[in-house]
DNA sequence: GGGTTATTCAACTCAGCGGTTAAGTTAGCC
DNA sequence: GGCTAACTTAACCGCTGAGTTGAATAACCC
């Protein structure tokens, strides 16, 4: 099997950068929140950044950053750009990570946890996504 | 079980912080390729720095990065510090990560192909941790 | 056409990261 | 004690990234 490694290294870079870009993506909070609103329900632009306490344009490079990396798919239909999860990006990291342990089956309360707090709904107010 | 979250907000803001250490920790290509080589065997710090293009002091603050996320483990016997990869920290973005889709049972070739490109000798001489 | 809504682009600031080299510290060895 | 080996720290540099504001584009509405 490591003869599909060899014979094509620059597929293997491509895959490599690809993990840079969508590690990148998850390091940034208001980028996982956004992702996490994404889980409900595809949104507008103008909806995704409602929540935040930052500038239109800050979220849209947010969501060009997170296009990049394969993490959502945006369809634009009449002025009213549609943003989409797309788990597949995810995948793949996932599969690099597992690789490091035997984790325990997908604990799926811990991720609604998660939610809880990266939510923006889920606080009291507006959302900040840096530290205070 | 939200009475978790809601109850203890500074945990929560914890977790999300250690999620955007780790996950930048990941992001970095020389970090997952020492990553994996502590896959292998634990390690002192200068065999870490060995196959690398880059300085010792280069690769020592890389640890510093990877100690600060949880990742890895840094003990001092002697003069020699040995790194020893903690998997643990994994597991809550791993969780995280598959809270965004059933992803398929962990697939392991994927990770050896993985491993084909970012551990330093399956490359030809040097490794170079960057684009080109 | 004119105004408004949705979104991006451009130019800028500021902080942090990844790398360097050079000097400092600590532990083993003769 | 003195040399060397194993790291870390400090000071610096260049680049990227996250945010801003203000202008530009594009589509809908009257």
């Amino acid at each position: 099997m490591p003869a599909f490694a060899c014979a094509r290294p620059a597929l293997f870079r491509r895959m490599t950068q690809d993990l840079d870009q969508v590690f990148a993506a998850l390091a940034d909070p208001t980028r996982r929140a956004i992702l996490a609103m994404l889980l409900e329900d595809d949104m507008a632009v103008t909806d995704v950044a409602e929540p935040f306490e930052m500038s239109l344009a800050a979220i849209s490079k947010h969501l060009g950053v997170l296009t990049a990396a394969g993490l959502i798919s945006q369809e634009k239909r009449g002025r009213v750009k549609w943003c989409k999860l797309e788990p597949d990006a995810l995948r793949d990291a996932s599969v690099w990570m597992q690789g490091f342990g035997q984790f325990e089956p997908v604990n799926l309360d811990a991720f609604e946890r998660f939610l809880e707090i990266e939510l923006p709904e889920g606080g009291e107010g507006e959302m900040r996504s840096g530290s205070e």
